[in-house]
RNA sequence: GGGCUUGUAGCUCAGGUGGUUAGAGCGCUACACUGAUAAUGUAGAGGUCCGUGGUUCGAGUCCACGCAGGCCCA
């Protein structure tokens, strides 16, 4: 620094800024400059090269909608613990990133364009579709990176990834590549929501469509299945030579023919019922659930005539219940197949156990069919049970139902039949012969007895909603991740992950792998991650893993498709010519990896066939999920970045995530690298409104972070989120709540700081860390509070450490409120406006003062950065930048131009006493003991008393009070403490069972016990106190009970005489008696206190010296002033006290007690 | 319907391994204090610890079954 700089420094004589009122949002935005300024977030950083890594994966939000309120909690978790870990000297880089592809963009887009997906291709074309998204997505980022600054997110958005960027693709191929190559990813079906009349599949969103479902009326049958050799099953033996039938209800007849098992609830109860076919009125036993019985026979029927049915009306049907079982005895019984035209390739036609079935209608036993329904096929292939197939002309298996809704020929005289009328065109509905197949149906099983109700049903059912037709559940071709082949390895992964809060690690994310299914990877959309698989139509295939293979094969194909052209096949030199137009751009800056460019590249099979792309695109959880190596373009680019910042040590979101990004960082890891993707994770809960509703726009109740911050600034935000709820339960959010943190915490605080700037600048201290007062030469008060300071450092310390920085803020908290402002600085208060000052020198104990909550408020201003990183380093400026402005010999104090480039303070083990924090919790009880005497009989603490009482029973107490005896007497105004012990014969004592003691000893008996032990007089107490055994006699028992002294508490409870007050096993008594030496000092005190104010209400300057005039006319007022004349003049800086016999009106009149003051005081110059 | 989670004062939350009188802050009422003053102290009012059963000498705490809110999944 210049010379002119250092003496103009020199010269000023304010050090420590003094503030009138605080803005707190202005605060943040001058920190906020000045971190921009002096680039501290990437010093913060660069000053840890060399250290040890902590790494934190960012979870990429999607930037095209606004950031909400719960955003600045979830961003608050990730800054909280990436600074402090940056303060425990880790090197913390945090890269940023967007999520960019998915559905809601799509949706976004259509809406914004007014088109719907039907118009993709048509209306628009894909590339200009693709165009729009790239630009929407990406449309709120302004308002992003506002909010992470404004907020005080440390996070770098100067390189962030991004997931449609082709480098990010390209990593996300070859991690499918590798995927492919172990085997673990191919091609199924699953049953999803298809509209044969549009020929398309519909996703979840398009189903939950307004006016999708519609009530409609279909023709349901209750559908008997014959039990095969019941004298196999015990629940059958007894009717071994009967036909037993199963019930069960559909409401999709068409879906018979595919039927391959009957699902039933392990612990429903089931009846077997002796009665007759209704229609054909055959002697048969059917089973069905037990409460279901009243749905299918009358009461009338009961125990009925089974021998008079043939000739009767055969109106009623006679009914008895023969047997009874739980499902889960049925398990595994085998029935004939109900409509024989198609026979699995493995066994199926048997009873199994699926926990989605209800007796809330139908028959308690689901006709299970795996083709068309998700259940089915989910609790089919957990059974082994096969789906009926049937195989296409390329040998293929199919369902039986085709793509346009009709049976398949195999299905005898359906073949060839809409499943639905309303695939029928509204004439041939309208033909008087017309019947829907699932009548056919009804009729062919009424028929062959196979039957048992058939009846219409109105329910509502979903429709697609582009032709208003029926949706059918079908299974679909998809691409498939087989997580289930790696679900042993991911759960013993899993183990090792600390989960906070624990029980979504064990809970939520551990039943999730524990009952995993494959992960469904295709998505039939547009704007996305196109799945890098082409392949012919008679299934061979290849897996592309990087745009240079890609490039390879193209031009592989390209040599191929010119021999054939060559050889007169000119319909080649289409393929032949897009595949130019790829490889031309792929030389270039223009090559999109999207569709529809991906799309029109074809290659070769080995075999000379053609192969197209899969349209899929992939879920872009595989997006987010891939993020630690996709960030950087891994494994083409970067090994050593990745190799060190792989695991990542800490991530946080949602819990909503769980099975989200959560499970997609988890699945890819494990299943490619063996490995977690994160060690330590915080998930966190909802932000809800202050009721407790969920935040929506639509609502009105949602908080706009911009607005919040703007208001009360990003700390007390920050930290009220922090502080009110741990990080995973829900949030209450309620505006009033921050404005409690900003005037309970950040005002004391506020307040402790400028109390200590307001002193420390009249008597021009600065911290000398080469003359501070010796720790053992502190008083007790000093001593108590860096033994607090020590204990919070490492409690503070253990919470972050553990994840958890709501117990964290609520230590620093309590803290600054209770001990630092409340008790120390309170009682310190004296101590600063005493001694010196001005004239340079200190007294030893104001030295101390200053040091102490110098020290004090610096490690708070560390320990709170994390969470307040704006207010902790307004904080830690403004009591070290002075220090900064004068040049030393290189060994400053405080180097560090930020508290966010500091070294966690080391907790100084050799402070902390935990015998004398124990003391100063005696001293704060015993005062407030005291004050609630005084107020109990109206003496205000102005008036000193003589004398308190403490009956002591132990040693240690004793020493403990006496360590604390000034702090106390100064506190609550007495003269001194008297100890009565043991010895002293004037202590009442009680006793009291201690329960936790004699619990396991006595078990039943501890109510007589503990009646007993209260019984004790005063000579019993004695006997237990000198023999330590005492015989309790009771009630019921002829052996007495023995007790010891440890197993009850024995306390002074009462002095009688005095007057007392007890709490917690502490009693005092306070001697009352004003003597009139005290009554004078209490006038003192009171005239003082007048003077005071009067002093403040003239404007007077803390330090200006005063003469002071009063009028003569009260003797008691005179004498107790003349008595206590020098201590008054000291503190309130009087250089004289005039007693006047007639002020003449020049008096202020002031009232004071029973006592009209007539005083005027002047400064001196 | 399933999994997870929450339920303690008007509000927001604490309440290791069960121990008899369940706490704090805010808010409310009253009084006091006053060189931190939009602060502070003391006292008071305010509780079926969601409900019902059970285990136990003893349950806010452990178990079972419910109820209500939330999230995720069907």
């Amino acid at each position: 620094m210049p010379k002119f700089a250092f003496q103009k420094f020199a010269n000023i004589s304010v050090k420590y800024k003094e503030y009138k009122n605080l803005s707190y949002p202005k605060l943040a935005d001058e920190v906020l400059d000045f971190w921009k300024e002096n680039t501290i977030f990437e010093q913060s950083v660069h000053v840890r090269e060399g250290n040890p890594s902590f790494t934190f994966f960012e979870g990429p939000p999607s930037a095209n909608g606004a950031p909400g309120i719960h955003h600045v909690m979830a961003r608050t978790i990730k800054d909280i613990f990436c600074r402090y870990k940056t303060l425990r000297g880790f090197q913390v880089k945090r890269k940023g990133g967007w999520d960019t592809h998915g559905l809601p963009i799509e949706l976004q887009v259509e809406k914004e364009l007014g088109i719907t997906k039907e118009d993709i291709g048509t209306k628009i074309s894909i590339e200009e579709y693709n165009a729009k998204c790239r630009q929407t997505v990406m449309k709120f980022t302004d308002q992003w990176n506002d909010l992470t600054e404004k907020m005080g997110y440390w996070v770098d958005l100067e390189d962030p990834y991004i997931t449609y960027e082709n480098n990010y693709i390209e990593s996300l191929w070859s991690l499918l590549k590798k995927l492919y190559d172990k085997n673990l990813l191919y091609k199924g079906y699953t049953i999803q929501p298809y509209s044969p009349a549009a020929g398309t599949g519909l996703s979840s969103h398009e189903l939950n469509m307004p006016g999708t479902y519609k009530e409609v009326k279909d023709t349901t049958i209750v559908a008997m299945f014959k039990v095969k050799t019941p004298e196999n099953y015990t629940v059958f033996k007894a009717l071994a030579q009967e036909d037993i039938r199963i019930l069960a209800w559909t409401t999709t007849p068409w879906t018979l023919p595919a039927n391959s098992a009957l699902t039933v609830g392990a612990s429903i109860d089931y009846v077997v019922v002796k009665t007759f076919n209704p229609y054909t009125y055959a002697p048969v036993h059917v089973v069905l659930a037990k409460v279901l019985l009243g749905k299918y026979f009358s009461e009338k029927g009961k125990d009925g005539d089974f021998e008079g049915f043939a000739d009767s009306d055969k109106k009623v049907l006679p009914w008895q219940v023969v047997a009874e079982c739980k499902g889960r005895d049925l398990e595994g019984v085998e029935y004939e197949q109900l409509m024989p035209y198609v026979q699995p390739k493995t066994p199926a036609f048997r009873v199994i156990l699926g926990d989605f079935v209800t007796t809330e209608d139908g028959t308690g036993v689901v006709h299970t069919s795996p083709t068309f329904g998700a259940d089915d096929f989910r609790v089919a292939q957990a059974n082994g049970i096969p789906p009926i197939m049937v195989q296409d002309e390329n040998g293929k298996d199919v369902p039986i139902v085709d793509r346009q809704g009709r049976f398949v020929a195999e299905i005898g005289e359906f073949g060839g039949r809409y499943v639905k009328p309303e695939y029928y065109s509204v004439e041939e509905q309208a033909d008087p012969a017309f019947r829907p197949t699932d009548v056919l149906i009804a009729i062919k099983l009424k028929e062959e007895g196979k039957a048992f109700k058939v009846e219409k049903y109105e329910h509502p059912y979903p429709h697609c909603w582009r032709t208003d037709k029926p949706v059918l559940y079908y299974p679909l071709d998809s691409w498939f991740i087989r997580t289930t082949a790696m679900k042993e390895r991911l759960v013993a992964l899993n183990k090792t992950i600390n989960w906070q809060p624990e029980s979504t690690g064990t809970g939520r994310f551990g039943n999730w792998l524990e009952n995993l299914v494959d992960w469904n990877l295709s998505r039939s959309r547009y704007w996305g991650t196109p799945l890098p698989i082409w392949r012919s139509e008679s299934g061979e295939e290849v897996c592309i893993g990087s745009v240079a293979e890609l490039q390879e094969a193209c031009r592989t194909a390209n040599e191929q498709f010119q021999a054939k052209i060559e050889a007169g096949e000119i319909e080649w030199q289409e393929y032949l010519s897009k595949n130019e137009v790829f490889l031309q751009a792929s030389q270039s800056e223009k090559m999109d990896l999207h569709r529809p460019f991906v799309d029109e590249i074809f290659l070769m099979s080995a075999n000379g066939n053609l192969l197209k792309r899969e349209t899929d695109l992939i879920d872009v959880w595989f997006d987010s999920g891939a993020m630690p190596y996709a960030q950087w373009h891994y494994p083409f680019e970067n090994h050593d970045i990745f190799n060190h910042s792989y695991p990542a040590d800490f991530i946080s979101e949602g819990v909503d995530q769980t099975r989200g990004w959560f499970f997609t960082l988890h699945a890819i890891a494990g299943m490619l690298f063996d490995s977690v993707a994160f060690k330590n994770v915080v998930s966190t809960g909802l932000v809800l409104d202050k009721n407790g509703n969920k935040m929506s726009k639509r609502l009105g109740n949602a908080v706009d972070p911009f607005q919040t911050l703007g208001t009360y600034g990003p700390d007390a935000t920050r930290w009220y989120m922090i502080t009110n709820a741990e990080p995973w339960d829900n949030l209450k959010f309620n505006l009033e709540g921050i404005g409690e943190v900003q005037r309970k915490f950040f005002g004391t605080l506020f307040n402790t700081y400028n109390f200590y700037a307001l002193y420390a600048n009249l008597d021009g201290f600065t911290p000398d860390a080469t003359a501070r007062i010796p720790h053992d030469q502190l008083s007790e008060l000093d001593r108590w509070i860096l033994s607090k300071l020590n204990t919070l450092i490492k409690e503070t310390g253990e919470q972050y450490e553990n994840y958890n920085p709501t117990k964290a803020g609520r230590l620093i908290q309590d803290f600054v409120c209770d001990q630092l402002s409340n008790w120390h600085v309170r009682l310190s208060r004296r101590r600063f406006w005493t001694g010196s000052s001005g004239s340079g020198t200190l007294t030893p104990d104001k030295q101390a003062a200053y040091e102490t909550l110098q020290q004090c408020l610096l490690v708070v201003s560390q320990l709170m950065s994390p969470i307040a990183p704006f207010f902790g380093e307004w904080l830690y400026k403004n009591l070290t930048d002075h220090s900064r402005q004068i040049p030393v010999d290189g060994s400053q104090a405080y180097p560090h131009v930020s508290v966010h480039l500091t070294d966690w303070h080391q907790v100084e083990y050799e402070q902390i006493d935990t015998d004398l924090e124990e003391s100063m919790q005696l001293a704060q009880d015993i005062s407030s003991l005291v004050h609630s005497l005084r107020k109990g009989h109206k003496i205000k603490v102005r008036q000193p008393l003589s004398k308190i009482l403490i009956p002591v029973l132990n040693p240690k107490t004793r020493r403990q009070i006496e360590r604390v005896v000034p702090i106390v007497l100064s506190e609550v105004n007495i003269k001194t403490v008297e100890f009565v012990q043991d010895d002293s014969g004037i202590l009442k004592k009680k006793i009291k069972p201690n329960f936790k003691a004699l619990g396991p000893k006595f078990g039943s008996k501890m109510k007589q016990v503990a009646a007993a032990i209260s019984a004790m007089n005063e000579a019993d107490i004695q006997v237990l106190e000198t023999t330590n055994e005492f015989a309790l006699s009771l009630a019921d028992s002829e052996n007495p009970a023995y007790i010891t002294l440890h197993e009850v508490e024995i306390l002074a409870e009462d002095v009688p005489g005095w007057l007392v007050a007890s709490e917690g096993g502490l009693t005092v008594a306070l001697d009352m008696t004003i003597t009139d030496e005290l009554r004078q000092e209490g006038i003192a005190r009171d005239f003082v206190n007048r003077i005071q104010n009067l002093r403040k209400e003239s404007g007077f300057d803390v330090t200006d010296k005063i003469q002071i005039s009063l009028q003569d006319d009260d003797a008691t007022l005179t004498d107790a002033i003349n008595s206590q004349l020098a201590y008054i003049c000291q503190e309130v800086q009087a250089v004289g006290l005039d007693l006047v016999p007639d002020m003449n009106g020049t008096a202020v009149q002031i009232e004071m007690d029973e006592f009209l003051l007539k005083v005027k005081v002047e400064v001196v110059a």
